[in-house]
DNA sequence: CGTAAGTGAAATATTTCACTTACGGTGCGATATT
């Protein structure tokens, strides 16, 4: 992308990437987005990790003035992103906020960021949830809320890290500046969540290839666990260079590292129970090359960017293609051949319904409903939280419902009062109960969609690809189901497609929907309300079950 | 939801089956201890 570009900004933005950054020069897509936002529109971006999203916001900022906050899920995140430009004052400079800091230091972040010394300020979305460090920050008048890995907003907010569903709230509480949210990996689904729940306005979208086609895709299906273990232990072991397998239990994780280690491999373990100073030298020997298999649990991922892994194995389903996509794409940055394997055994989906399932009691919700009623005045979070005894999370989770239930709102000022005309707390708890319900139907039809890729007999890159909105016209040739030959079968079957992939359709039960895709003679529609169905086509044609919306 | 470990009774003196119980992921912040 040479070529001078008519909208006004592209030569600035590339003068400021080079100056800075030393960048030759943008790719489109990274000038498309840093135009999007210099013209001062809300904007989501999905876009490969390694792609260069920090600088689609660190290079338009330069050019404008005032102070941006950065929110991103990982202190770890933070660090690095913060030691880039840290001191560097042509790109800007940095700080972090969070609750590492002393008070001297919380201090010296502020006066730097007040006195223009740094521009960006990076923080957890649990800081935002103070009333003190919003206000301090809405002092600044930020130019720029950037909401980094913004899928968490839908895979953690709903029952992990609530405060991420309360990020649109603080941004009014900035003044509403512009909001920017990046990610690698979200399905059609999971933008739109992303785009309602940040409060984003008429937001440019721009979503960039999905398709990795060095990563060659395969399911094995297992019959019994001992099988599974043995498949995942012997082709992990067989890869010829780094090696990522993905468990879904903590014990798993240290007993697969033990067998590979025990057939040669420098493997060890990640999860969430290790300590700090572990699971940094698991991290920097993986990054190093003194190890080359890690056997970890999903917290092993954000950060890892290592250009050389040759094999992401799955010894069991995870909980969504989302998730799936986001680590298998961690095989292969080099763009060298790599392979992706999923040892499927079916029942390992009932570890992940498990997981999904958590929904809070009608009790808890009225009650708690009850109280915010009692009070005449607004009521802060952290008074609640003092008067009810409920933890962080849960009260976070509740309040989080109630609110989407119309039962609470909150104040200009982010305190808690129940609207005028609000149903009686029994009667919005109800209403609570059933977005949760709700919430939890998606969640369980995003399980199903691991089902349906593990067990279709098409092309799995053009389920995967499908299922992120993206279509592959033909089967692709270098995946397990092309290479047996099931997949032409499929792809040759029932080629009738009523409805244009990524079209929006209507049904009168589950409302409107987005076409994922077709398979043979069926088609998947991602319903807002309900999730994933797979439907007949030649049942939706003949009975009109969809109508083009 | 599925699995492993534990409990107790039945059919036979150690094994077998039937049933119960516990467990399972992700990180912020705050607080206590080196």
């Amino acid at each position: 992308m040479t070529s001078s570009s008519p909208r006004p900004g592209a030569q600035r933005l590339r003068a400021a990437a080079r100056d800075a950054f030393g960048f030759d020069d943008l790719r489109p897509g990274q000038l498309e987005a840093m135009l999007a936002v210099l013209e001062g529109r809300d904007v989501l971006v999905v876009m490969p990790t390694g792609a260069g999203k920090s600088a689609i916001y660190q290079v338009p900022s330069l050019l404008r003035e005032g102070p941006v906050v950065v929110v991103s899920p990982l202190i770890a995140l933070q660090r690095d992103q913060v030691d880039a430009i840290h001191g560097d004052r042509a790109r800007g400079g940095a700080v972090m906020l969070n609750s590492q800091l002393s008070a001297a230091g919380w201090r010296r972040a502020q006066e730097a960021l007040r006195a223009q010394e740094v521009r960006f300020a990076f923080l957890a979305p649990e800081q935002l949830a103070r009333e003190e460090v919003v206000e301090e920050l809405a002092a600044l008048h930020p130019a720029m809320v950037v909401v980094d890995e913004a899928h968490c907003v839908s895979a953690w907010g709903h029952d992990f890290r609530p405060d991420y569903l309360r990020l649109a709230g603080a941004v009014e509480r900035l003044g509403r500046p512009q909001v920017l949210a990046l990610t690698a990996t979200a399905g059609p689904q999971v933008r739109a969540e992303v785009v309602e729940r940040l409060g984003m306005r008429d937001p440019a979208v721009l979503v960039e290839g999905f398709d990795r086609p060095n990563i060659t895709l395969e399911v094995r299906r297992c019959l019994a666990e001992d099988d599974q273990r043995a498949l995942v232990v012997e082709r992990a072991a067989a890869v010829a260079g780094p090696v990522i397998v993905y468990v879904a239990r903590r014990r798993d994780a240290e007993e697969l590292a033990g067998e590979l280690r025990a057939v040669g491999r420098a493997a060890d373990f990640y999860h969430a129970g290790r300590s700090r100073t572990d699971r940094d030298a698991v991290h920097h020997g993986f990054l190093e090359g003194a190890l080359d298999a890690v056997v970890a649990t999903n917290a092993f991922g954000m950060g890892i960017d290592k250009p050389d892994v040759r094999a992401v194995v799955h010894a069991q389903v995870p909980d969504s293609l989302d998730s799936y996509y986001q680590e298998v794409g961690r095989a292969g940055r080099d763009g060298e051949p790599a392979t992706a394997l999923l040892a499927y055994r079916p029942e390992d989906l009932g570890l992940r319904r498990f997981f999904a399932a958590g929904i809070p009691g009608g009790d808890d919700l009225a009650q708690l409903a009850g109280v915010v009623r009692r009070h005449d005045e607004p009521v802060a979070v952290a008074e609640l939280k003092e008067e009810t005894g409920l933890s962080q999370t849960r009260l976070g989770n509740l309040v989080n419902l109630l609110e989407q239930a119309d039962a609470i709102a909150e104040t200009p000022e982010g305190e808690l009062v129940v609207p005028a005309g609000a149903a009686p707390p029994a009667r919005a708890a109800a209403r609570a109960v059933g977005i949760a319900e709700q919430h939890h139907r998606v969640e369980e039809s995003r399980i199903e969609m691991v089902r349906a890729y593990a067990e279709t007999a098409g092309c799995r890159r053009q389920f995967l690809l499908g299922y992120f909105g993206e279509e592959l016209p033909g089967p692709c040739g270098s995946c397990d189901t092309c290479a047996a030959g099931s997949a032409a079968g499929v792809a040759g079957a029932g080629a009738e497609h009523p409805f244009p992939v990524g079209g929006t359709v209507q049904h009168q039960q589950w409302g409107a929907g987005q076409v994922m895709g077709y398979e043979a003679d069926r088609v998947t529609v991602a319903f807002a309300e309900v999730g994933y169905k797979t439907l007949s086509v030649p049942l939706v044609v003949e009975q009109g079950l969809l109508t083009a919306a």
